[in-house]
DNA sequence: CGTAACGTTGAAACCTGTCAAGTACGGTGG
DNA sequence: CCACCGTACTTGACAGGTTTCAACGTTACG
């Protein structure tokens, strides 16, 4: 199904199956959007919950001199944004990175989920959690990190993720960011990324092959020149975790 | 009651008094906490909720060397941490700055709650999406600001939501971070901060009293420079907006 | 009165940004 | 087929912002 990332992937099986089908059943239409196409753009009226089937989606702003930063980067299997919970227009751009493939579901079809299954409910809260833990690692990065740290635990980060969701092969990023994307998420500039890397492929952690490919040579060095520590992405998420406040799985 | 600050700031009164009730009757004891106390340790077993009362709290990270970077503040009318929902061990530390007086909801409390109120449930969780937003604008101030920009921003917000608790006078911030604190929130070194202080200052855009109470002397100017908008707090959020996914208040 | 913690300031080193030029590659149109 | 173009990548030199190191002032407190 559709929705087996999210619920396998996201949040260690603790739906059962009739959670699961009307997740599923509550999918909108399947829309594909093209490479660096907007998604949604920031101000815009958002009337439905994006969910993200396959591709690689940005969450970024631009400030008024042109300048973008990058604050998420969303895989199959999440959510892509939250806030229409909250707010009917969206403080913040999303736009595909080679293309993707979403659903949606409407305002109106979340509430019906949710006021049937208190699970449900819970478990999409639980994934805006844990992207909230990673907004949290993004200040760390971009705030306390030097150039070369942040782009390796950026690197780290993509592939931690993306091996979460079955993309990761140990070797090569399954992401193919430009530099400016690895610039404008790590808040150095592109011309220094480029440096950065070329640092990084000397100190032989990694390799930068044609059309950008990253593949990882040495991953020890670079979790070390990252300082790399996956907890917070919370790998062991699984329902023992959650028994305590779902109760046990249908 | 202790609650309403959360009730009616966080989430702009969306919830009857059936549900008023039930959460304040869900609060255990509440504790005080002097003033550079650590509430929570990173890696502590975390089993219940802490909401904040009174005062001010920090979310921090240490690093090896010893450097902290601040995630985020939390204000009277917080819950300060949400991640007790999915993991049993903290990622981040918690900490007071001049003091604090907290309660807390056990984990098996919260679990009732939400089972009883789904609008509570909804609540607590939209709550935590503001957090989040905060977050994303925190990636923006030390992601692509420069130092200047930085601190006015942080101070900006901390004014903008010191306001929404109301604990803002319109000019003296009421709170009061050491250049210290200001430099690991904003990903600079104190000594930088101190440099910083004193441009603001000779610009006219704010003062530093005794004992590091913030002035602000030109909001116009402050925002300027932070170039700041205060729409990500989601000043307007309230039950109109709440409607569709909550259906009508009690 | 001495110590510790915080604030303040200066000078030099360092990291990163900025500017500039050149390369490589793919797509397009003649 | 090749010339042309745009985009991304690469590199060097220099400027500028920030860090680092050091010193001193101030205040609170035992």
């Amino acid at each position: 199904m559709l929705t087996d990332l999210f619920s396998k992937g996201r949040i260690g099986g603790a739906l059962g199956k009739s959670d699961r089908d009307c997740l599923e059943a509550s999918l909108g239409d399947v829309a594909s959007f093209g490479p660096r196409k907007t998604i949604i753009e920031r101000g815009e009226r958002a009337h439905k919950f994006y969910y993200l089937i396959e591709g690689v989606t940005l969450k970024y702003r631009d400030d008024k001199r042109g300048e973008r930063q990058i604050v998420g980067l969303n895989m199959p299997g999440d959510f892509i944004e939250y806030d229409t919970f909250v707010t009917d227009r969206l403080p913040y751009s999303i736009g595909t990175l080679d293309g993707a493939v979403v659903s949606s579901i409407p305002v109106a079809a979340m509430r019906d989920l949710m006021m049937r299954s208190s699970r449900l409910e819970k478990s999409i809260w639980i994934a805006s959690l844990l992207e909230a833990a990673v907004y949290r690692q993004w200040i760390i990065r971009v705030g306390s990190m030097r150039a070369e740290s942040r782009l390796a635990n950026l690197i780290c980060e993509l592939a931690a993720r993306a091996k979460m969701v079955g993309l990761f092969d140990g070797q090569h990023l399954p992401i193919r960011l430009l530099q400016r994307d690895y610039a404008e998420a790590c808040g150095i500039t592109s011309n220094h990324t480029n440096r950065v890397f070329r640092s990084l492929r000397e100190r032989g952690a990694l390799d930068v092959e044609d059309a950008g490919k990253v593949l990882i040579k040495n991953e020890a060095l670079l979790k070390r020149i990252a300082q790399f520590d996956s907890t917070y992405l919370y790998p062991a998420t699984n329902e023992k975790i959650f028994t305590p406040l779902f109760g046990k799985p249908l």
